[in-house]
DNA sequence: GTTAGGG
DNA sequence: CCCTAAC
């Protein structure tokens, strides 16, 4: 007999010619799905909001932030710290405003103590929708916008690029100096945005100071960061059939029905420390602060009597958090999902981890004295406190609808994106222009890096079904990142050689490196590639590719895809017959 | 896990 | 960029 057997490389003009790559895949017609997803899994950022404060903030002695309620997996006889927190706040912090929030209903509406306001070059924004009312205290200031939240700049979103330190002080009864940490105060004073919260008597204050970066987000946070989302697809993402080494979220993002729900980083229990760290509460025992008296049932074995050491949590800092709003959007909204970014991290479902002088201390049974936290010390700024995910449930997100609140957030979505003071190294993979390119239906958004943990916390809904908690659970949309020139060029060259059938080998051969770029984003890529390279240069957008690399495209794109013509198999082709 | 194609 | 279906 005779066996017909087509050789493994073709060869033909620089391209090489894997077998059987020509020929694209048939296509595949498929229904069109009605868009599935129904009202109730539309989640407003105020449900989140709401719930989240209403659960943190005001509990026991209306204490706005509740250290004091017990966190997973914190154990009363360690968290002395914890407990030393909470009698400084009884101690010296006067307590907020009550707030009325019905159990029946936590989402409508009752914010007030702690919202955000905003002041936009100068302006005050205030929002009509029961964000910031608590009896005339107005919480908030925003410094030095620096740019306004306009709409329709040919297109292009405003990115507000905060690579923000939420800060959230305690213990102090003196006004709170929102210490500048991190990326923040590294960053430069102008066009910061400051949003504080606070009460009343400013016990609290959050601080996010993010930079106006229409013109130069180069500070954007990784989000494809290659660890993070295998922790994360291998966690919750199994049965999502996407790239699987990128899978963190979910896609919610209803551009046609116009409710975004807000998307959060959900906790894993295997967050590395390094992560974890991103949750550092820096702590600074200082003298002089009021003593503390609860060293009860662990007094056994610490040092000797009347020892006491004296710790307060200073701050703590948080990573950043996205929040993606269309410029149609109310400030309100804009300050909501801030509301709730702040919230999210502060809310419960986490544990508590120390680390002394850097070295964690994991034995929980240990005294202070013996782990080397004594009166003698405390001077140093030797304790790091970092927010660490429980181990327990994951998290899952939920939400409930919510009609008529929805309606006043048209669209609000808020992704939190990548680990914070991840470095920058990827940043200049997220030029401003990303942020532009949506047509003139297309409602602009705002891309406001906030502050969020990927702890973020199990917002206290009341989540019936378990297909509403998938839902839920689905939340996080990775950031745009519009392909550069060079990358372009790269792909071309990969695709004229593998063809556009073997994505994976692309992936592989052009972008190992970009942990960002999966081959499914490639691709895709390629898809818009050859569309563009058909258009005219007028209806382009972006970033113009030469057109020498869409002649190429083109080129590529005829040769691959026709089984046929447009090929001379020369040397190694053989095709053995007969 | 990859690839193709619609959204 | 996301999602699903088909491999």
């Amino acid at each position: 007999m005779v066996s017909h057997k087509c050789v493994e490389e073709f060869e033909y003009k620089g391209y090489q010619l894997p077998p059987n790559a020509r020929a694209p895949r048939s296509a595949r017609k498929r229904r069109s799905f009605e868009k599935k997803i129904s009202e109730d899994d539309q989640m407003c950022a105020i449900d989140l909001l709401a719930t989240v404060a209403q659960n943190m903030l005001f509990e026991n002695e209306g204490s706005l932030m509740s250290i004091d309620k017990p966190v997973n997996g914190i154990e009363d006889d360690r968290v002395v710290t914890r407990t030393s927190v909470k009698e400084e706040i009884s101690m010296e912090e006067k307590p907020l405003n009550p707030v009325t929030l019905p159990v029946d209903n936590p989402y409508h509406g009752s914010m007030s103590t702690f919202g955000f306001s905003s002041v936009i070059n100068g302006k005050v924004e205030n929002e009509a929708e029961g964000f910031s009312n608590s009896g005339g205290s107005d919480s908030c200031q925003v410094e030095n916008f620096g740019e306004d939240l306009k709409p329709g700049i040919d297109g292009d979103a405003v990115v507000l690029d905060a690579r923000p330190n939420v800060v959230v002080s305690l213990g102090s009864s003196s006004r709170t100096k929102v210490p500048s940490m991190g990326t923040c105060a590294s960053r430069g004073a102008q066009d910061d945005v400051n949003l504080f919260s606070r009460d009343d008597d400013e016990n609290f204050s959050g601080y996010i100071c993010p930079r106006v970066t229409k013109k130069s987000p180069r500070s954007v946070p990784r989000i494809g960061d290659r660890r993070i989302r295998k922790i994360l697809a291998s966690r919750h993402w199994k049965g999502g059939s996407r790239h699987s080494d990128a899978k963190p979220w979910r896609n919610y993002y209803l551009h046609h029905q116009r409710s975004y729900p807000i998307k959060r980083k959900r906790h894993f229990d295997h967050i590395s420390d390094s992560i974890s760290e991103d949750y550092r509460m820096r702590s600074k025992m200082q003298r002089g602060s009021r003593t503390v008296s609860s060293m009860k049932g662990q007094g056994a074995s610490f040092v000797s009597s009347g020892s006491h050491v004296r710790l307060r949590i200073k701050s703590f800092r948080v990573p950043e958090l996205f929040v993606e709003i269309p410029e149609t959007a109310t400030v309100g909204s804009l300050k909501r999902m801030v509301m709730e970014a702040v919230n999210s991290l502060l809310s419960d479902g986490h544990r508590v981890g120390l680390m002394v002088q850097g070295k964690k201390v994991r034995d929980d049974s240990k005294t202070l004295h013996q782990t080397g936290i004594s009166q003698e010390n405390t001077h140093l700024n030797c304790l790091d406190f970092s927010l660490e995910p429980s181990s327990d449930t994951p998290q899952l997100l939920t939400s409930n609808p919510l009609g008529h609140i929805c309606e006043e957030l048209p669209m609000c979505h808020t992704s939190s994106m990548d680990k914070v003071f991840k470095s920058d190294h990827d940043a200049a993979l997220f030029p401003a222009e990303s942020f532009g390119k949506k047509t003139a239906t297309d409602d602009s958004k705002v891309l406001v890096p906030l502050a969020l943990s990927e702890l973020s916390p199990r917002p206290p809904c009341h989540k019936s079904k378990r297909s509403e908690q998938r839902q839920q659970q689905a939340a996080q949309r990775r950031i745009r990142r519009p392909f550069s020139v060079a990358e372009v060029e790269a792909l071309v060259q990969a695709v004229e050689k593998l063809g556009t059938g073997r994505w994976r080998d692309v992936k592989l051969r052009a972008f190992e490196d970009a942990d960002h770029r999966t081959y499914v984003d490639l691709k895709d890529k390629w898809k818009t590639l050859v569309h563009t390279a058909k258009i005219s240069p007028q209806q382009r957008r972006g970033e113009p590719v030469p057109q020498e690399l869409l002649n190429r495209v083109l080129n590529a794109h005829g040769y691959w895809s026709d089984p046929v013509l447009g090929r001379t198999p020369s040397t190694s082709t053989i095709c053995l017959g007969q």
